[in-house]
DNA sequence: TTACACAGTTCAATCGATTGAATAAATACA
DNA sequence: TGTATTTATTCAATCGATTGAACTGTGTAA
């Protein structure tokens, strides 16, 4: 078998040299228009394609960005990835993806080996319990000056570039459509996980739960997986006890969902029995029964900001590190209503 | 700012050549223990980090594979590709990955860019419309002998590797449970897009209406895009029928969960005033209101059977080419029951 | 003592594209 | 006619890792 075409191939074909080849297939002017295009002629004829680990090797720059996510079965997450491949796709640039399963070692190792493979740039989701020297640790030396951007999750201690969601807004817009329907009963469904994201709404809930005047007892506060099991399990427990919440706070849209499962097959009507809120807003939160209220990450502005962000980096733009909050959108649908 | 340490810097620092240190960081045996262990101390020292550019050139083969998926918004096809995620991790191999939203562009450009890459081999959900030009045409001739494995869908004409899904079986499945049941009315929402799913689900229907000696009217297909906006939308109009169907079958889970809420707000009780079926049995079947009467498509077993298959393909192994088709299993739920 | 095997290391060519400098050819200007 | 300028192309070094062949020096067999 033929083995690829290379520029040498072109050239002899053509009769120039590589050099020739090499800048008429960028286009470059300095090679007049009619060689230019007798070679891309026979270029496309050769069936001739370009070899990025050379142009790499003599460049240093593979064209090529990484983006490692700690969670694909959470739609929240695949909406970034969308956003930002559609970005990246834009700018001509490949992704080397990850799936961190939530698990420090497969992040690690990504790490290394998209250092191995020249990408020119990260888009991170730390995954749990991420700290500063796992990120600018002595083992990862060449993200010393490296365009990093964090997305949605922060991790304390560090000055890299980082693109959130404003939580606490989030959770703050959340109590108030809720304190204003006369709810007085919470229960906070939190995330398990060592994240600022759980950390910042749940800070968030009890902040609000204060400034009301309302006590956080351990029955109003309650943790687990982002899971759908986790929340279709919960609202037995929360209705077995004493007094029950009027009012089921989630930290994602995804527990929400297990909720209002439970919910149906219990007989309890959500938005006339018990209110119960999401958070990210995902596209089936309008579509749940009932529809789910909500609050809007812009998983659009951050993904695009994100990636606009580490294309000026890449670029060797100079600024300092940059936080960009994004504010969420209150979202009212039909799973809450007034305090019963 | 000391420019990135190369197989040279830990040469000068140990001592020794380029060639030993090549070899001591492979782990060659002939290099002896003592300067392998010198050599690979100074590496970590150095934070070196391997170039596979420079490697890829030399070996032509630059350890990724690629991967083109043509709708993320689906969970259906991001469960695949976490399960090739993982299976190529334990592989080592880095994953090249692409979002084709259903643009035939946006594939082509990828396969090509993944070649430019190297990548030692391509697992592709072709996006609807694909032909066998597309992917064994003039334009791709690389892809001639190159390692591709189709999965979730067919394209028709190629002796591609390829692992499917038992789209026939699995609309038995459902329409024999329903048949059971008493229903005799049917609707079927299909999906609109040009793809072998699309046409053997329908046509699986079509096959089960006749052997049952029921008539396949106007009234009773109809198309649409795989999303809840359909589902939803669609209810009304069957409700507006003379003789509304009594057991909606659904192309994909999705449109079904659109059908749900829709029966939810219309206070029609699904598995009672209706049956409703989905296809693909996604996480959240579990967890609509109620929950789904589905078919469990295997995409743990197909995404691994394929990055198996793959990976053979990659190592050089020759056998026929491979048509696996894997059986789904039938998962009934609450939003089915006996006609009314 | 000579020949030989062998372990450990080095030599040098190689992969394919890029690019600053050099050259050749054509044109303009004095 | 000679010199400067522009245009088109070539030259040759370079990026960093790999690898078959060549080279040392030591130990073993003849």
């Amino acid at each position: 078998m033929a083995s690829r075409p290379t520029l040498k191939t072109i050239a002899d074909q053509v009769g120039v040299t590589v050099s020739a080849v090499s800048l008429a297939l960028r286009n470059d002017l300095r090679i007049s228009q009619a060689t230019r295009e007798r070679i891309q002629q026979a270029a496309k004829e050769l069936g001739y394609v370009y070899n990025r680990h050379a142009a790499g090797l003599r460049r240093g720059d593979s064209g090529t960005v990484a983006v490692c996510l700690n969670d694909l079965s959470n739609p929240f997450f695949t909406e970034f990835l969308g956003h930002m491949e559609a970005c990246f796709r834009e700018a001509d640039r490949m992704m080397l993806f990850c799936h961190a399963h939530e698990t420090p070692s497969i992040q690690a190792r990504f790490i290394r080996q998209m250092a191995e493979h020249g990408a020119a740039g990260l888009i991170l989701v730390p995954v749990a319990g991420t700290t500063r020297e796992d990120l600018d640790g002595p083992q990862v030396r060449h993200l010393q000056d490296f365009p990093l951007v964090l997305i949605s999750r922060d991790v304390a201690d560090t000055s890299f570039d980082r693109v959130i969601n404003d939580d606490v807004l989030g959770i703050r817009l959340l109590f108030e459509h809720l304190y204003e329907a006369g709810h007085r009963r919470f229960a906070w469904l939190g995330g398990g996980g060592d994240t600022s994201t759980a950390r910042d709404r749940e800070c968030s809930f009890r902040q609000q739960m204060d400034a009301a005047g309302l006590p956080v007892t351990s029955d109003s506060v309650h943790h687990g997986p982002t899971t759908l099991e986790f929340g279709d399990a919960m609202l037995k427990r929360l209705l077995a006890m004493p007094e029950p919440p009027t009012a089921i706070m989630c930290f994602s849209d995804i527990i929400a969902f297990g909720v209002l499962a439970a919910c149906y097959r219990h007989g309890v009507r959500p938005g006339v029995d018990i209110s119960v809120t999401g958070f990210d807003d995902m596209a089936a939160a309008a579509y749940s029964a009932p529809a789910l209220t909500s609050v809007r990450v812009r998983t659009d502005l951050i993904g695009q900001c994100a990636s606009e962000l580490l294309l000026s980096r890449m670029a060797g733009e100079q600024f300092p590190p940059v936080r960009k909050v994004i504010p969420p959108e209150l979202v009212v649908r039909a799973s809450t209503g007034p305090a019963a």
